[in-house]
DNA sequence: CTGAAAGCGCTAACAT
DNA sequence: ATGTTAGCGCTTTCAG
């Protein structure tokens, strides 16, 4: 067996031990015809001697440029939503002979810019991305030079195929399920207005009121929150008010958690409803609804798409709306409205 | 601004029209000292005026070989124990100017090692991963090649740098936490035993049964579940038993989960102790306690194990043990034993 | 301070 | 069925 640190070998090297040409080799490698089996023998062989592995970067940097890389950005990994996504973009990935290079761009444009430019430097052969902010004029330059983008989650701006959830449909099922059980105080948690998901989940909401003829009251909805105990702050604080809501709508995963410690600290019988289903939502002391979807759907049609593109196809940017389902655990359970 | 498909500019490119040489390019690109303030800003100017992104891939193949980029393998990216690891990788890698390509091994080591191949075949700098079976020769020859390695959560078989968490002592810690409240007949929930973390817990348990004096019930410790419904009909059928345990020790977060939906089914008072930590643990309806430890830390201490063998430190491998504790929820509502 | 030449490991075109 | 010649885009010598 070699040395550590030593140098790797190469196609010439394999080439001299089987004693034939490096286009031999190249051959076998990429399993081309036209090579007698017996001459593919001894290349093998001599490729198992050497532990000879081909070095991609070669092959990427001769060969059409393709790396067999895809670059996924994402908000952070660690938040079980976009961690659901890059598992369902990583099965279409590999089943497409590609890797993931995945970055978390924790909601800063800048931060998003640089992984997006250390990607393309890396020449991906393609990106989806969970887009942060609005200006994206920089991957319009790299559409321009060729990298299919792929847009997940939100829009972002450029005319390319995006997979989206349908943010205000599912807002209004929460609210209007709310409101079918007599709730009329419906308090509503949303993330930075920044962000379209947050921005259309309130639309929903709205929406919903509307459409049962409640009064939206703008002391009800908080926005501009983005973790667990900012949630939690808010809705402490929304049921200590004069007038209390008797619900809340929360606008995903972190905020829902947030509403669920305030509640549960200020002992009221709050129905709660959010956005993002997780696990063990049903086995909670305070019974919950959800808006469920599923994230890793999301990336499995990102991941299609784009790869469709790298493959290629010129068609129209398409526009994938994935459906939500509200998910009613212990609805008989469901915290009538108090008050009045 | 460019054409759709156009090919991508290079320095060769971006020399003709700045009307100097490549090497000047390349000297502003990289920050090299040894360019007129004049010139460096001519050569930026075509830069910008090009959309000229430096090819990464011809810069790994020419110098030393370095590609800028980690790989990771873990079991799934979709497990939030994981995707924590992940994201801890992550801000290392992002910090030593490094970008992470992560699988997920699924606990096969066929795949583990598919993986690991196309890694290697995009010569990342180095390799993180969480080892699933027991052979890896394979990775003997990388390391012998000059990838570095670091194993995480589990001992790979190979002398390199390792991050585990002490498996053992938090079983430990929570069997003695059920038996210290009198209970005597304490299941244990285990994974696969071919992993070893599996095994470990799996050792813990027994320990604290014996330094208490219990006997240890082969009825009660069931082995080979991995997955949350498993988790389920194993605890179901535990509860069914004549003489059924008063409290259940979970092996991981997804079998504490089935735990959880078996014990909420039957409608028995079992306590419960699950290791791995999760958000709202503290708000079941059946309280439990968790062994709980940081498994961002252990993405962040291998990464930077691997920056510094990858920047050439040749000491003896590391052995890095991670602390558990044990977090209890509701600890005044721990069922007590029944029955006898 | 700047440039010309060589070559990383591979594949694409052509030979043979 | 196999080999030869270029050259991908860059960094690394080594010269000016």
């Amino acid at each position: 067996m070699s040395e550590r640190g030593m140098t790797r070998p190469t196609m010439r090297e394999v080439a001299a031990v089987a004693g034939v040409s490096l286009k031999t080799v190249s051959r076998v490698v990429n399993d081309e015809a036209g090579v007698r089996p017996e001459t593919a023998a001894a290349v093998r062989d001599a490729i198992a001697r050497l532990g000879f592995q081909r070095n991609d970067l070669a092959r990427g940097l001769r060969g059409g440029g393709r790396t067999g890389s895809i670059g996924l950005v994402i908000k952070d990994v660690a938040n079980p939503f976009y961690s659901q996504i890059a598992r369902g973009v990583e099965d279409v990935a590999r089943a497409g002979g590609r890797l993931v290079i995945s970055g978390s761009s924790d909601e800063d444009p800048e931060r998003e810019r640089l992984l997006v430019g250390s990607l393309c430097e890396r020449r991906v052969d393609g990106l989806l991305i969970v887009p942060s902010g609005a200006g994206h004029a920089h991957l319009a330059t790299e559409l321009a030079l060729g990298t299919a983008v792929v847009f997940l989650d939100r829009p972002g701006g450029l005319d390319v195929d995006t997979v989206l959830i349908d943010d205000a449909g599912g807002a209004r099922d929460a609210v209007a399920h709310l409101a079918r059980h007599g709730h009329r105080r419906i308090a509503c948690l949303i993330d930075l207005p920044e962000i379209y998901t947050a921005r259309e989940r309130c639309r929903g909401y709205l929406e919903a009121l509307a459409a049962r003829g409640l009064a939206a009251d703008s002391a009800l909805v908080r926005t501009g929150l983005h973790d667990v105990p900012g949630a939690e702050r808010a809705v402490t604080g929304l049921l200590a008010l004069a007038d209390p809501p008797t619900a809340v709508f929360a606008g995903n995963n972190l905020l829902a958690a947030g509403a669920l410690r305030a509640i549960r600290s200020a002992g009221a019988p709050v129905a709660l409803v959010g956005f993002d289903d997780f696990e063990l939502a049903d086995l909670l002391s305070t019974p919950m609804t959800v808006v469920a979807h599923e994230p890793a759907e999301m990336g499995r049609r990102g991941a299609e798409l784009l790869q469709k593109r790298i493959a290629g196809d010129q068609g129209p940017p398409e526009r994938v709306l994935l459906p939500t389902r509200l998910v009613v655990r212990g609805s008989g359970e469901l915290p009538a409205p108090t008050g009045r």
